[in-house]
DNA sequence: TTCTCAACTTAGGATTGGCGGA
DNA sequence: TCCGCCAATCCTAAGTTGAGAA
């Protein structure tokens, strides 16, 4: 491991042992277990030759694929050959054949009818069968296609707008926008100048000509009554009776199952965002330029349809057309459209739980594993570029090294000035984002970085680097000006095509998945404790994730309701103190008591007070784990890593090997996303 | 070689709804 | 049973990547 990766553990190490010290006053040993054992890891595999599982038949669809599933599984139960080990660790590629099969779970096979719901049909495993390889994504694709928004409806003709102080009633397209506005009069960017200019301009697009001509500074406008109307409606959607609520959730329901599924080669599969978008004001991230502007209704003439050609194909609402239809299954979406703020395109896609998202998924780890491998060549040969006579390799050097080491950088792509926040990346740094101490607070070649990252999270750290790197960007910043670019003859294209060429499939971003899975199961190790009970395993799970939360700069504003909260907790911890201490007294006099009388009965009560006592310390604890917990979490979000960066293989694993409940780590949309893993991953999974 | 665009992953904030405690 | 809180879910913006056009 190279000085700049130790640097990185060490730095992340001593954090979690400051965090480790300080848990340790309030461990405890004596924690029941939970009895709720996994299910998973009894699935049966079958001989990789066998082909019969290629998904090679033109699906006929709505037939009921599952039947023809559970006849499948049937009739190959017998011959299931025991591959699992290789397949989990010697590794065979995911584009690689091996088509174990599935097999009914335990629970499948005991409470056969329980549930009078039908119980969902076996749950795919997808990932026991053949892929394809020749960039085809499917080959038989149905849906419904999206649900558009609501139209538009007036407002009540009580609820005024004035504009400079006079009532003024507005055409329907230029009072849909108002009330945009007024919906977000409370919130801070309606009173930034950008916002307002943009909004002002868009809005007086569908305006009228009187409106227009009327209408000429947004400070003589008045929106309140508008707002206080939907404060209104949002209280009264509040306080509907559980009958009408109900109606609701139902109706959502009936959507959900009407256009929330698709039908992809034979399987029913989720949709992610059926629903298309509704028109509002654009409201970028950080400094963005475009905040304000008219996010205007998609309708069905501006909707691509994507399905394939022997498939039912959606209707468009009834008098619109579709702007078209194609059959394209090259690509996984559903259906498409053009965003008017940036022109990009919008899709609809399918749920993370599906075979295509889930593939990938798994697939970006394997390519994370690989890299794994040849991390240290990698290293070596960077270490040499730092010497190289040609600028441009120099410049790769580095980046290589800031990406490998400091992974917390993404690529960095160039941006359209104007278009977007002014954010950059690793290739894209600039002078100004750098400063380059010599020495500082004891340390030599200390590389401070300051700037925007995605999402415009400010990305701030120190960091020591060997004296070459430092070197190396003194020089690159030689004759610039601040907002000069740091590395100018880079870019993420040329970044990639020579990280292609170190290893297959490797790109800049590989190295955050590698660095981000690898740091979880170093952490997991060095963290977890045999004798610790299951609360305060899962803090230790916790703050391993948090330590790439961390590495990745995955951060979170504090929750508004933070401090309250955290106050909550602490008034319940001193509750809990106080009925600690006075159950110690109590347990004290027992014992007093017991000496003196010595008696059968006392003997209990003091047996009695000293379970007391323990049970108190038991709830004290987990308290203050929970508390500990929350305090380190204030500002980092653990969600973003877990759900795209650590490799889940890794903490099924974990959880196995130390008897923790899968579901306490995974909720179940992560169950779901993850579920190739927790059926596939074994205690000694190693990433 | 550079630019543009399509397709897909990654991201934080807002909203919702279910659950535990009063 | 009601209410407040928080985890789960929804939403959609903002990245990365690579292909193909200019």
């Amino acid at each position: 491991v190279s000085g700049l990766l130790m640097f990185l553990s060490c730095f992340l190490l001593s954090d979690s042992h400051k965090h480790k010290d300080k848990y340790k006053e309030h461990k405890h040993k004596d924690y029941k277990r939970d009895k709720e054992k996994s299910k998973h890891g009894n699935s049966d595999y079958k001989d990789p030759s066998d082909k019969k599982y290629k998904d090679k038949e033109k699906m006929k669809h709505k037939d009921g694929s599952t039947e023809k599933n559970k006849d499948k599984h049937k009739e190959k139960r017998k011959e299931d050959k025991v591959i699992k080990k290789e397949k989990e660790n010697g590794f065979v590629s995911p584009l690689h054949d091996i088509k174990p099969k599935k097999t009914k779970t335990q629970k499948e096979v005991t409470d056969g009818k329980k549930k009078a719901k039908k119980e969902p049909e076996e749950k795919w495993k997808w990932w026991e069968e053949e892929r394809y390889t020749d960039g085809v994504k499917w080959k038989f694709l149905e849906h419904k296609g999206p649900v558009f928004a609501p139209p538009y409806e007036p407002l009540p003709s009580r609820v005024k707008f004035y504009y400079d102080g006079k009532p003024m009633r507005l055409s329907p397209e230029a009072e849909e926008v108002a009330t945009f506005f007024a919906k977000m009069l409370d919130h801070e960017y309606t009173t930034k100048d950008i916002f307002r200019k943009n909004f002002f301009k868009d809005w007086r697009k569908e305006m009228t000509a009187e409106e227009k001509a009327t209408i000429t500074d947004l400070k003589k406008c008045n929106f309140t009554e508008m707002s206080e109307y939907f404060k209104a409606q949002s209280e009264a959607r509040k306080a509907m009776s559980k009958e009408e609520k109900q109606k609701i959730k139902e109706e959502n329901e009936r959507l959900l199952q009407k256009y929330g599924y698709c039908i992809m080669d034979n399987h029913k599969e989720r949709i992610a965002n059926f629903r298309i978008e509704p028109p509002g004001l654009f409201r970028g991230r950080g400094d963005h330029p475009k905040m304000g502007m008219l996010k205007r209704r998609i309708r069905p003439e501006d909707i691509i349809i994507n399905c394939s050609k022997d498939s039912k194909c959606p209707e468009p609402p009834p008098g619109t057309k579709w702007k078209e239809v194609r059959h394209d299954n090259k690509v996984t979406w559903l259906v498409s459209w053009t965003e008017n703020i940036q022109g990009s395109i919008k899709y609809i896609m399918l749920n993370p739980s599906s075979r295509i998202k889930g593939e990938k998924d798994w697939q970006k780890y394997e390519t994370a594993r690989r890299l794994k491998k040849c991390v240290d060549r990698i290293r070596a040969q960077y270490r040499e570029d730092w010497k190289s006579k040609e600028m441009r390799v120099r410049q790769r050097a580095v980046t290589d090294s800031f990406l490998l080491t400091l992974l917390a950088l993404r690529a960095g792509n160039e941006k359209e000035e104007g278009e977007t926040a002014d954010t950059v990346g690793c290739c894209s740094l600039r002078v100004e984002h750098i400063n380059l101490y010599p020495e500082n607070e004891g340390q030599e070649y200390v590389v401070e970085f300051d700037f925007l990252g995605k999402d415009s999270i400010r990305y701030y750290n120190k960091v020591p680097v060997e004296k070459r790197v430092f070197k190396n960007l003194q020089l690159f910043m030689e004759n610039k000006e601040p907002d000069d670019d740091l590395f100018d003859r880079l870019n993420t294209s040329i970044l990639n095509k020579h990280l292609q060429e170190l290893m297959d499939g490797l790109t800049a971003k590989v190295f955050r998945t590698y660095n981000a899975s690898i740091t979880l199961q170093q952490q997991l190790k060095e963290l977890t404790t045999a004798d610790e009970n299951i609360p305060a395993k899962i803090l230790s799970y916790n703050r391993a994730n948090r330590a790439v939360a961390i590495l990745c700069n995955h951060q979170r504003a504090p929750p508004k309701t933070f401090e309250k909260s955290m106050q909550n907790l602490q008034a319940k911890i001193d509750a809990k103190k106080d009925q600690l201490s006075d159950a110690k007294r109590e347990l004290k006099s027992a014992k007093a008591d017991a000496k003196v009388r010595k008696d059968e009965k006392t003997k209990k009560a003091v047996e009695n007070k000293r379970k007391a006592v323990q049970r108190i310390e038991e709830q004290l604890m987990k308290l203050e784990v929970q508390a500990t917990d929350r305090e380190e979490n204030k500002q980092i979000a653990l969600g973003t890593s877990k759900l795209n960066y650590l490799d889940p293989r890794i903490s099924v694993a974990w959880c196995k090997k130390w008897g923790i409940p899968v579901e306490k780590i995974y909720n179940k949309t992560q169950r779901e996303k993850f579920a190739w893993a927790i059926d596939m991953a074994d205690e000694d999974y190693e990433f």
